[in-house]
DNA sequence: TAAATATTTTAGATTTGTCTAAAAATATTT
DNA sequence: AAATATTTTTAGACAAATCTAAAATATTTA
């Protein structure tokens, strides 16, 4: 596996986010996911095509090749694996974790990444539910369930949160709702969409629609 | 504390371990560390004496300001405790780390390297027996005594090696001495300038020159 | 001390990644 | 189906870091 830049690095895990939504990603989504100007995201849209990493034809937005895809799972890798590391060793509370693995990212050296991982145990998801992919690129592609569709007394394991901000943590930690924790849904209200919670034979307990839609659940353990 | 460039960190490092033998350093030198070109090395020079990092006047060798040696002092934190974190927590033999953390000591988050100092539990020698750098920039400065000039019958503490390389690894570790352990030397041979060390009760072994040469101790435990 | 040699700096080019402004292509309205 | 608006690409510029070749300066040698 060749080495590539740090910036070369951010278009493509830009990519791989942008394209599980939709099926392509447009020249303007990417310049906005990165902070960037469009004319920087063509430029180098046209580097990535020389290197084989995506597909694009000018004006048809582009794609991840299998390559670019297989670089992006070494990069998403390594990210929540430092993420990992950050708030279980160094104890770092979960929403600053991600701007410091945003650099980490970019220490491609295979031995440290595989060291590293074991070090940690081999864990699955990284602080905020998010699968890890493991040494050979699999990836763990578990549905997630939003709160919002949950059916009622159905147990379910909460498995992610869809916003990283530090005002959605602190009303979760408020709420003790935290990721591998099991709860189910005992009523949703027509009114304002807010939904009543119970976490195992605690009293049940309310939240707003609001929180409901950023909270991801799957079944089983 | 301002942000720097990995080229510019990379130049500030090398002045730093450069000066430390002659008092200014050389064009020729620091390209010659950093296997660049002389005309790489000026350039990088008048940019940071601009940035008042360093004392620098056309054909007069450089040094590091006070500023350029407190920016130094940091990147070498961040470089000794990546190397110890390598070594005590990934089992990366004491040969390897230097490399991976070539790259992780770029990575500047205060925050980050503070907490890792704690997680490692405040370690203040890396793997090599060098001296860790605190929070504040804090250095210890022992006088290290080359094994060659170690009076006979003294006991010291094996404090660094100087060649980093995986064959005098392999030749240390052989012969049982690592950083920390104590030793003597009994006696000198003329002939070969071979030496005659003993570690604790165990019986007395012979190390060459070559090695001995590499080897620093000093007082104390 | 003058010539030869070595070191250092300058001049000019190159690569990577970015930007602004203008042009081209595509999409949406009327 | 034009006209209008939006998106995307191109053209040209710029900063950072590097290089080669030539010029300037310093050092050594005879
Ligand atoms: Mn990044
Ligand atoms: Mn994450
Ligand atoms: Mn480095
Ligand atoms: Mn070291």
């Amino acid at each position: 596996m060749l080495n590539y830049s740090t910036s070369e690095e951010n278009y493509i895990k830009a990519i791989f986010h942008l394209q599980r939504q939709d099926n392509t990603v447009t020249t303007n989504e990417l310049a906005n996911e990165l902070k960037t100007k469009p004319a920087s995201v063509t430029d180098m849209m046209k580097k990535l095509k020389i290197k084989k990493l995506l597909h694009y034809e000018p004006y048809q937005g582009f794609r991840l090749s299998i390559e670019g895809y297989k670089v992006a799972l070494g990069i998403v890798r390594r990210h929540r694996l430092w993420e990992y590391f950050l708030a279980e060793k160094l104890k770092f509370t979960w929403d600053e974790v991600h701007e410091v693995a945003e650099d980490l990212e970019h220490v491609s050296n295979k031995k440290l990444i595989d060291k590293l991982d074991e070090f940690l145990g081999f864990p699955r998801v990284d602080p905020h539910g998010d699968p890890i992919p493991d040494a050979h690129g699999k990836i763990e592609i578990s549905k997630k369930i939003c709160l919002t569709d949950l059916p009622l007394n159905k147990v379910a394991v909460v498995s992610g949160v869809s916003n990283q901000s530090s005002e959605i943590l602190e009303l979760l930690e408020h709420k003790k709702i935290n990721i591998g924790i099991k709860l189910e849904v005992k009523k949703r209200f027509e009114f304002d969409h807010s939904i009543e919670v119970r976490i195992g034979r605690q009293p049940a307990f309310t939240i707003s629609k609001e929180l409901a839609e950023n909270i991801f659940v799957k079944y089983g353990s």
